[in-house]
DNA sequence: GTTGTTCGTATGTATGTTAAACTAAATACG
DNA sequence: CGTATTTAGTTTAACATACATACGAACAAC
């Protein structure tokens, strides 16, 4: 359907302008935004003040004038409301609670016994819950309170209905959990794929708006973020590159093919590489199982650190793949794989220097830390509730 | 830079939209525009008068009604002006003639004696020129005349500043095309990617926002369009697919890594597994190779049937590869290759619902014929020149 | 103080869309 | 046939909004 475009709906997408400068900047003046977004100085005074009487903007005092009246310091008011955001992975719960501007102003960890008991819809429903009471419970007084929670999830989720269609390890499909926890919290919940709150959350905190976030823990996953969306497909499935064939001939993956991504660059991965090297049996489902291969690797074990080696190098492959084809402004690593950042960035980025063509070469390749997903999802959450700072979808 | 939007702004959009639904639908009038754009009919009224001064629409009688008066058909004017649009390869030039609505009117091909002598951006500017005149002395009288060139080329090349950074087989590096023939012809010229050019097409005749166009020839390039528009990246060099890896530990490339997807899915590799089944010395380069190819796999000559599977094989593995990062509407096949259509897209079909998940496996994959690449360059030079036109970079 | 500069606001104007009244032209039906 | 009804398109007045301009407030530098 076409969009006609009428004075409200202009002055909508303006008013909308001037607030996403200023969520940007940490102060400004009237003047300074009507330089920065061309529009006339008298129109910002008249948006400004819509926003201040709605509270997502506030006056602070006066900045610094070389020969004039001083300007009046505006700035996006942080404290406006609060969100919780979710990082629901396989082996823990990942909870904050963030302001608008999504700064944590409270966080928790919780472990999950994956082996322990099996894990049903309905226990992680009660899960769920009990850790938005919590956070709740911590949430500081504001004009618009909880804004809404944000759920990422580790597989096949629908942003637009809030379904889940399937989260492999966990064994669920078919999950209205949107509608469930809305139901159960009294509050509005979004939900969406791990890897995408995580570029989500990537593109808020540096602005750029063409990037990848690899999130490569027991899966891999991207979120693909382009001009300032994230790209979600046809279907919401886009961003499957852990499914994507690096070897025709190569392992087997529980998908069914054969030289997945994912198969070489996952914590599975890592745990195969070792057994590889003569490890024994291991177990990448073990509590902690991650963090203990760095620091074997960080000690000088040399199976560590040649298991590293390869997974990074496989990574670097994948990511030089996604490079060529979407030849993106930055790329961000996350997800527990992540963490190895020291020993496994350099060979990453030489395998990239080596694979990706021309330009590609030079895109930089970094890492984001643990909260970023829950981050991420908080600022689904913020974004879904308040229309008029960027959004994903539009 | 943030864009304002005031008045004039609006009316620009708006008559946009309304251009653009002239543009899709045969015929229409005043009232189903407002209708289908939401706009107000006086407004629809102002503005398509302002488009019928332009010269861009035309009232062509009357409509039919039950009980009331009968609309007056309104329809794009397509023969308002003219593109020429050219799709240089390296065994050929495909040049076609069409009128707004990239409708040929004419076209030629001139097949390139590649081993007679050495190309140089000397010999091929004269040859474009002359194509370019040619189409020119044939081109009907019109209001708007010649609008511009569209130059499809099988490379690097920038989009925005009109310049070729490298051009693999033809050994031309760093050339200000598009400003020395803009200069030689007195017309705007505009130069693009082929794979670019093709999805383009693709994207202006069906109407689908979200499609690859993978344009396989001596070369493997993918064109992606999303949200209805290209998708180029940081530097214009997205949709290099044919250099991502799908086998570690494969074939070396010309691009110096090991695996690369266009050493299995294109002429080249046509060429390496006919040699590997035994016949002998084949030259992927020689005049009519693909042809030969089709005809002798459709004659039941096992050892190019069993090639074209194997090179159908690799395709569906890139494009499910493809399919799992973008989940795109659709996939159209070009350049050469693609006119093996009838064997390999069984095969390729075959390998996208072993390998592809989910939804993904349901993405139709079709084939755009041959002329496809030099219509795209065609509608580049016209959406270059109309604003109003959907176009690729907004 | 005086002067010049910068910030923010008030006022009138220009642009453009919309709603509603109106004209035009056709069909339906008694 | 003639009239009512319906649909298409245009005109006019009302409304919304951004812009240009002018102006007052606040302040620095001399």
């Amino acid at each position: 359907m076409y969009k006609s475009v009428d004075a409200t709906v202009m002055r909508q997408f303006n008013k909308r302008t001037v607030l996403n400068v200023l969520y940007k900047r940490q102060q400004t003046s009237r003047v300074s935004i009507s330089r920065e977004t061309g529009l006339n100085r008298a129109t910002v005074s008249s948006l400004v003040d819509e926003l201040i009487a709605e509270q997502f903007v506030q006056e602070v005092g006066l900045g610094t004038s070389k020969g004039g009246r001083k300007p009046i310091l505006l700035r996006f008011n942080a404290n406006a409301g609060y969100a919780i955001g979710i990082d629901l992975q396989i082996t823990h719960i990942d909870t904050v609670l963030t302001n608008t501007r999504r700064e944590v102003v409270y966080q928790n960890r919780l472990q999950m016994a994956v082996h322990k008991k099996p894990i049903t819809s309905k226990l992680l429903h009660t899960v769920l819950t009990e850790e938005v009471r919590a956070a709740t419970a911590v949430c500081p007084k504001s004009p618009r309170g909880i804004l809404g929670v944000g759920v990422a999830l580790p597989g096949l989720v629908s942003y637009e209905t809030g379904r889940v269609t399937y989260l492999p390890n966990l064994g669920i499909t078919d999950w209205s959990i949107a509608a469930d926890l809305t139901q159960s919290l009294q509050v509005p919940v979004a939900i969406d794929n791990d890897a995408n709150c995580g570029a989500w959350e990537a593109f808020l905190s540096t602005g750029i708006p063409n990037l990848l976030f690899i999130n490569a823990g027991i899966g891999v996953g991207a979120g693909i973020i382009l001009k300032g969306q994230l790209h979600r497909g046809r279907d919401g499935i886009a961003g499957e590159a852990g499914h994507t064939t690096i070897s025709t001939l190569g392992v087997l993956c529980s998908c069914g093919n054969y030289g997945c991504w994912e198969q070489y660059s996952s914590e599975q991965a890592l745990a195969r590489y070792l057994r590889e090297q003569g490890g024994g049996q291991v177990d990448a489902f073990a509590p902690g199982f991650v963090d203990g291969c760095i620091e074997a690797a960080q000690s000088g074990n040399q199976a560590y650190i040649q298991s590293w080696r390869t997974l990074a190098e496989a990574l670097g492959v994948g990511i030089s793949n996604l490079l060529q084809i979407l030849n993106p402004e930055s790329v961000y690593l996350g997800g527990t794989i992540a963490e190895a950042a020291p020993i496994i960035l350099p060979e990453i980025q030489r395998v990239i220097r080596h694979r990706a063509m021309f330009a590609n070469k030079t895109v930089p390749v970094s890492v984001f830390p643990r909260e970023t997903v829950a981050r991420g999802a908080a600022g689904l959450a913020i974004a879904r509730a308040i229309d008029m700072l960027p959004t994903h979808a539009r």
